[in-house]
DNA sequence: CTATGTCAAGAGCATTGCTCTCGTTTGTGG
DNA sequence: CCACAAACGAGAGCAATGCTCTTGACATAG
């Protein structure tokens, strides 16, 4: 019952893929905050009151934007995953953080509306939850394969996690997470939290005079990281 | 030479003062994106055409919040820092954390102009580079104080810091860092990077649904972190 | 005292998001 | 088959915005 009903549903679904599309071409020029839906229009050979039958404000049209930017870096993180052999779990963390990266550097504006400031006032709304954590499902995968194949090696020396983080910890372990102790859950997340910090630290300029090779940094902080989660290096010390 | 020159200057220092406080009102209301030059000129009892004798843009106006906002920040760090005993450096470490996260909660519309997206289209401008590493060379001096006592033990079973990052390392050592080696260095890079990373995910709705006590994990993260840089843990496990 | 440069004020331009009202087109129930 | 309602595109219009330009008042320097 969704595909091709009457001419009118399809030329309206046909429509809205068209503002969505002429929308990121504007984005990834001008940027979210120089995002004008007039333009959109006019690029669109429409008036801009058309538009409006479509999406009923400019911060509506962002949140779809959102939500096709977070599907976009979920989807780029999956196909990293998937091209790495199964066995090779550090390979493929390396793999999912750069696909982070790279996603970010060849779509900085697409990348700043998603974890950049929030626009004018808005709090994202909660559909955007959900395409959100793609990306977590595919790293928790990751641990997920560690766990079972026994070689999960969380090193000692670290605080465990506090007492308030358990029913979290249960929960994710329940959504996304395998069973493993609370304490590597939220060392996932802290990995996870890393990965972004670093991308929107060098997407905005924070390590301008710091850090000259930020590929290479970042890599030695993602491998970092994994280590602190527990998937076992390669080999060297 | 600086100080009372003609009633001229100091008429025009005394407002450029207000305005940027009045800015500083708005901005802390309807954020970065919402603020408006004609709305500090009213809220001024002045005429729009007249803040531009003194801010030649709006850009020029909001650079000026960011230069504010980041020794807003490296102020409250350095206070935060001071007011521990010198010799307690994984307390140092976390009242510095602490103090970047209570700001940033405090001032979210500030911490979003600062580290979120940059406006419009435009790049961080060269004057911001210096107040925007306040806070850097506060977590640095506990590096420098930890190295002095003998105490700095950054844990095995990590790699090693890439090649590329030499030179940076050499400069940074140079210029705020203590005589501590590549690795040291560049994993106090991570570390700073995740503290900003984790207040960004905080501030900007990533942990909805995911951490609810957020305060302890922040807490969590940042030891395990220090661990990682080099700092001693204070005594459990 | 005069001349120069600074200042606030106001009008004005182009642009924006958004609303409202028109006819027109399209789909559907009688 | 046809009439009615819903959806639609177009246009005018409103309240704002950033920014420019001109005008006239004022203070300060020579």
């Amino acid at each position: 019952m969704s595909a091709s009903r009457t001419a009118r549903e399809r030329a309206r679904a046909e429509l809205i893929r068209e503002i969505k599309a002429a929308a990121r071409r504007q984005l990834a020029e001008v940027g979210a905050a120089g995002l004008s839906l007039r333009a959109v229009a006019r690029e669109l050979g429409m008036v801009s009151s058309a538009v409006y039958r479509y999406f009923p404000s400019r911060d509506d049209l962002l949140t779809a934007l959102i939500i096709e930017a977070f599907d976009d870096v979920g989807a780029a993180v999956e196909r990293a995953d998937a091209a790495c052999p199964r066995e090779d779990l550090i390979g493929r963390w390396l793999a999912c953080c750069r696909a982070i990266r790279d996603w970010a550097l060849a779509h900085p504006h697409e990348y700043a509306l998603i974890h950049g400031t929030p626009v004018p006032g808005y709090a994202a709304p909660e559909e955007t939850v959900v395409p959100a954590s793609r990306d977590g499902r595919v790293l928790a995968g990751i641990l997920r394969d560690a766990e079972a194949a026994g070689v999960l090696a969380p090193p000692a020396g670290l605080p465990p996690a506090p007492a308030s983080f358990a029913e979290d910890a249960a929960r994710l372990r329940e959504q996304v997470f395998p069973p493993v102790s609370d304490d590597v859950i939220l060392r996932a997340l802290i990995a996870w939290t890393w990965v972004y910090g670093a991308v929107s630290f060098e997407l905005f300029g924070m390590y301008r005079n710091v850090i000259t090779d930020r590929a290479a940094a970042f890599e030695h902080g993602a491998l970092c990281l994994a280590r602190m989660v527990g998937l076992p290096l390669p080999d060297d010390a």
